[in-house]
RNA sequence: GGCCCUAUCGUCUAGCGGUUAGGACACCGGCCUUUCACGCCGGCAACACGGGUUCGAUUCCCGUUGGGGUCACCA
């Protein structure tokens, strides 16, 4: 049997961190399998913005490489894949669900069940309706109807027996189908419900495997009951454990921000990425642009390699060693088997921590084919960018090494890019260096004397220079050392200093040590 | 509350009857070093509890407790 899997998103406006590892498995095992991956938008209730509001579903999928074999194009167009145009065939699944007597046309009104609700409750008993305005005939139901009542189409739920159901994660799981309401799987109003619309869309995409969220487990009863009703084939299903919050077992949701960023790690990737947003001076509203958006991680520059590799480990393991996976070891290695059961808290650090090996791992070139946009953006290269840029691009991105761990960390040296009569400084590490150092502008100033002699100014001759001006001055290199830093990136910290010198070259660096002077 | 799922270091996890319970992230030391980062070395740290089954349970079974999900004319 051929496997096709699929991932159904609403169109919510956002691609959530959790939605993505359902949609990693479903892609990984039809990959692995050789099956078909589609993409199903559930947009029965949506409406209007339909299309702006899938835009970053589908923009974020096709940047992570998770490609859909079908579904809709990458402009999000209305095509047989949205749920909003296939009405016709849910209306014809009711109309058959009631011809054979599984489902059934109900005339209670709102308060009437939610009486009947009550009792049961009051009487510690578990509610069953007691399908009283249930209209089985034409006669029941022009009765109803000459009582001004309208109608829903509820299922006729069995009473009796149970549903034994094997899921790939879980193992055998039963229910009681006793405890399954009558559900209504068409409204008054005539559209259909979610549940119907999805058994209905599964078996026309002819999906053979359900794997989804293990929210969705409680649902399976009433879409099993839904599918086998109409005739067709039940899926192989897989539930899996839903991705929780940083540090606790709580559903991850988009909506709790607030609580997550009370998390020391959280907190942190959120500001690492939020100080890159403001120098490219992207506007930047707190509910799309978190960790939990991966809209954020694309505008910060995370690799999307690393973000996979980090989330296929967020309830799968091959063994015990390996973290490290190509696509193609993935697609090698998943199995449903592995997939663990319980919920796996999402670890912002540790995400972190798989991009800086991905990252260490990118040869300088790509480095600077990644960097060059977030220049461009924060204002500090043109568009096209001027030619001298790409040596002097290699040379910043090789000095700083693993200091780079994102793409926008390049705008940690944007003073390369700024006017040396602009430079800005960190005012407290430029009164302990400078201001209040013994002798550290006198030094600075012989130091300045010294470069103008240097001759290739290149790093390897300004250290010898440094040490030879520190010998003569009879100095420790840590009373200049920080001082000259400080002078000519306005930073305390960064990378090596000669490096920087002579990416600088001899001219500007004589400019921002003559401005360090006057500062 | 009913039903369902679930339970190994703070976090992600390995383990599928006998292990000094392993790895990774984080954390804490130390080394390297002009700062920062990287790297290296070392350290702290877990089988929720109670019954069984067994010669022997982290592992199998049953409870308890904890956590979560689901019970809509939402998806």
């Amino acid at each position: 049997m051929a496997v096709r899997t699929r991932f159904a998103p609403s169109p919510t406006g956002y691609l959530h961190i959790g939605g993505v590892r359902t949609a990693l498995f479903n892609w990984l095992f039809a990959r692995k399998h050789g099956g078909q991956f589609i993409l199903r938008i559930d947009d029965t209730d949506a409406g209007r913005n339909v299309e702006s509001a899938l835009a970053p579903i589908l923009h974020g999928l096709t940047w992570l490489g998770i490609d859909w074999d079908e579904g809709p194009d990458a402009t999000g167009t209305p095509n047989g894949y949205f749920q909003s145009q296939r009405l016709e065939q849910y209306q014809k699944a009711v109309r058959k669900l009631l011809a054979s007597g599984h489902a059934y046309r109900d005339y209670a009104k709102t308060e009437e069940l939610q009486a009947e609700r009550e009792a049961a409750e009051k009487a510690k008993e578990t509610f069953v309706y007691s399908r009283t305005w249930m209209a089985e005939t034409d006669a029941d139901a022009a009765r109803f109807e000459a009582e001004g009542r309208a109608k829903v189409v509820r299922l006729k739920m069995p009473r009796e027996g149970k549903l034994v159901l094997q899921d790939h994660i879980r193992g055998q799981v039963e229910f009681e189908w006793a405890n399954e309401q009558d559900h209504v799987i068409q409204r008054a109003d005539g559209t259909c419900l979610y549940h119907l619309a999805n058994v209905v869309d599964d078996f026309d995409f002819q999906i053979s495997h359900v794997i989804r969220a293990e929210e969705h487990l409680s649902n399976t009863p009433r879409q099993v009951f839904i599918l086998e009703a109409l005739g067709y084939p039940r899926p192989e299903y897989a539930h899996l454990p839903f991705v929780a919050e940083p540090g606790s077992k709580n559903k991850l949701s988009k909506r709790k921000l607030d609580k997550y960023l009370k998390n020391k790690d959280f907190a942190q990737v959120n500001e690492h990425g939020r100080k890159i947003a403001e120098a490219m001076h992207l506007e930047v509203a707190a509910e799309t642009f978190n960790p939990v958006i991966v809209d954020f991680y694309e505008q910060v520059g995370y690799l999307p390699d690393a973000i996979i590799n980090y989330l296929v480990l967020l309830g799968w393991s091959l063994d015990d060693k390996t973290e490290t996976f190509t696509r193609q070891e993935m697609i090698e290695h998943f199995s449903l088997e592995r997939v663990n059961k319980a919920p796996a808290s999402f670890d912002p650090k540790k995400l972190m921590s798989v991009q800086d090996r991905y990252m260490q791992q990118l040869p300088p070139k790509q480095k600077v084919a990644m960097v060059l946009p977030y220049l461009q953006r924060a204002g500090l290269a043109t568009d096209p960018p001027p030619c001298t840029i790409g040596p002097v691009l290699m040379q910043i991105v090789t000095a700083a090494g693993d200091r780079i761990k994102t793409a926008g960390d390049i705008l940690d040296y944007a003073d390369f890019f700024t006017a040396d009569d602009q430079l800005t400084y960190d005012e407290a590490a430029f009164d302990k260096r400078i201001r209040q150092a013994p002798e550290a502008k006198t030094l600075l100033s012989g130091f300045r004397d010294a470069l103008k002699n240097v001759e290739p100014f290149t790093a390897d001759v300004l250290e010898k220079t440094l040490h030879d001006f520190i010998a003569k001055e009879g100095i420790a290199a840590n009373q200049i050392v920080h001082a000259l830093r400080i002078a000519v990136t306005g930073k305390a910290v960064g990378f090596g200093l000669f490096d920087i010198l002579a990416i600088l070259g001899r001219e500007r660096a004589l400019a921002r040590l003559e401005g360090a002077l006057l500062h």
